[in-house]
RNA sequence: GCGCCUAUCGUCUAACGGUCAGGACACAAGGUUUUCAUCCUUGGAACCGGAGUUCGAUUCUCCGUAGGCGCGCCA
């Protein structure tokens, strides 16, 4: 049979990163087996549940490639299936009516009340539980409205759901749910129930342990590929070594025999090395396209001061981490407006002499017909030998001066950006700056 | 409290009972580079504890310890 797997969110405008992982690993189950993905919109809290929480959700997805192959089902819209199970069960015996705690009559179901209640979940093995452990339970409320374990299970038979796959803070429900098939007269799923993702104190993640949902990390410049590869890692393994994976090779190597049943610690760090392997492998116009929104963003215009884009992402892309550090990193291509780094004036423009070293490298660089990366860097060499210095005394104050900042591409690639009235007006500038005394 | 689950370097993880316990991130030290990033080399770093089964346990069983989850007219 054709498994058919559901991702099946509570729309609350956030997709928690927990709850987007799970969606991950059916995802790639189905696309593995060749079976259908569907999504199911649990939005039976009608505060929360808005319009625009649902957009969210799947923009959410979207942004992660989670494609899904039918309509959504909205649970609201199935009410009424779900209170036509609940007076099936009643007619046949397998719930009850009563008023716990004077609020009005409500549906409660019966469970076995001896024996052992066992399944065989996909990662966790045979669990069991004794039938006396497990009390019956309310599916419909006095107010009427079904109850989460009724709505969820009915929507799964009516969704013909083969395979259910989510965090195992679900596993102790699953007795129940099982039940509930049965009495339904549904032939329960399969289970595979996920380890939970805890922050770095081994407590479920949340939101301040730092960016927690989807849309967090995607304003932050994580790319959807390194997010997806990332938490596709998390509790699962291929078995080999292979750590980047591509979208295919993951849906190729997935299988639910291969997660493991320990929480896993989410390591931000990590994250981030990986999303700087996808940046640096990234189409240039893929990167063009991903970096224009935070240029917007910090009030920069689309292109560089003296160069095309396209050489200043020669030298910046590779270095770039995440798209969100993208515009403070080169600053200062885009803008006369760059702040200069404390520490770097300290090191590299308060010594003594550096005024002067300056001013020789302004006079050389102002006589200089022809400015390239080549032309520079020959000058500063002939400087250099000239008055047998290092080629790292007079680098650094260069560096300092055109950019503010003690990083960056190699010096002559970065004046070559510049080009020379600007650099030269710039170290100009500092030289005046040094002097008054105002850096 | 009761029940269930889990336990390998700091972190993510690999290892059909027999391996010098592997890889990656992070970290440290070198090399390359004018800086940063990249790249290369090297290094430190783990089987939770105790019994048992076995010729042999990280691996199987039990106990302990620790952590997580569940025990709602929440989902």
């Amino acid at each position: 049979m054709q498994p058919r797997v559901r991702f099946a969110p509570s729309p609350t405008g956030n997709v928690h990163i927990g709850n987007i992982r799970a969606a991950i690993f059916n995802w790639l189950y189905a696309r593995h087996e060749g079976g259908k993905f569907l999504l199911r919109v649990e939005d039976t809290d009608l505060e929360r549940s808005t319009p625009e929480a649902v957009q969210t959700l799947l923009e959410c997805m979207e942004w992660l490639g989670l494609n899904f192959d039918e309509p959504i089902v909205y649970q609201t819209q199935q009410l009424n299936v779900h209170l036509a199970a609940a007076e099936k069960l009643l007619a046949e015996g397998k719930a009850y009516k009563e008023d716990k705690g004077g609020k009005g009559e409500c549906v409660i179901f019966r469970m076995p009340k001896e024996g052992t209640l066992t399944f065989t979940d996909i990662v966790k093995g045979a669990l069991k539980k004794k039938a006396e452990d497990v009390q019956d339970f309310v599916i419909v409320r006095s107010d009427g409205s079904p109850v989460f374990h009724l709505a969820n299970v009915c929507d799964d038979i009516t969704q013909n759901i083969t395979h259910v796959i989510r965090g195992d803070d679900h596993v102790e429900n699953t007795f129940k749910h099982i039940e509930l098939f049965k009495a339904l007269g549904a032939t329960p799923p399969q289970y595979a129930h996920l380890p939970m993702i805890v922050n770095n104190m081994g407590k479920p993640y949340s939101k301040r342990d730092g960016a927690a949902f989807v849309g967090e990390f995607r304003e932050q410049g994580y790319l959807p590929d390194a997010l997806f590869n990332f938490l596709a890692l998390l509790g699962w393994s291929p078995g080999d070594d292979r750590e980047i994976m591509t979208r295919d090779e993951l849906v190729e190597a997935f299988t639910l025999s291969r997660c493991n049943s320990a929480a896993a610690r989410f390591d931000i760090k990590k994250l981030t090395w990986m999303n700087g392997e996808y940046v640096t492998k990234m189409p240039r116009a893929d990167f063009i396209a991903a970096v224009a929104p935070c240029l917007e963003a910090n009030g920069l215009p689309s292109a560089p001061l003296g160069c095309s884009l396209d050489a200043l992402l020669d030298q910046m892309q590779p270095r770039t981490k995440k798209l969100s550090d993208f515009p403070a990193n080169c600053l200062y291509c885009f803008t006369e407006d760059y702040a200069f780094d404390p520490k770097g004036v300290e090191k590299r423009l308060k010594p003594d002499g550096t005024i002067e070293i300056l001013q020789q490298v302004l006079e050389k660089f102002k006589g200089l017909s022809t400015w390239t990366q080549e032309s520079t860097d020959v000058a500063l060499h002939e400087l250099c030998a000239a008055v047998e210095a290092g080629l790292g005394a007079y680098v650094h104050p260069v560096r300092m001066a055109v950019s503010g900042m003690t990083e960056g591409p190699g010096l002559f690639d970065l004046l070559a950006l510049l080009g020379q009235e600007r650099s030269c007006r710039r170290i100009a500038d500092t030289i005046t700056r040094l002097q008054d005394g105002t850096l």
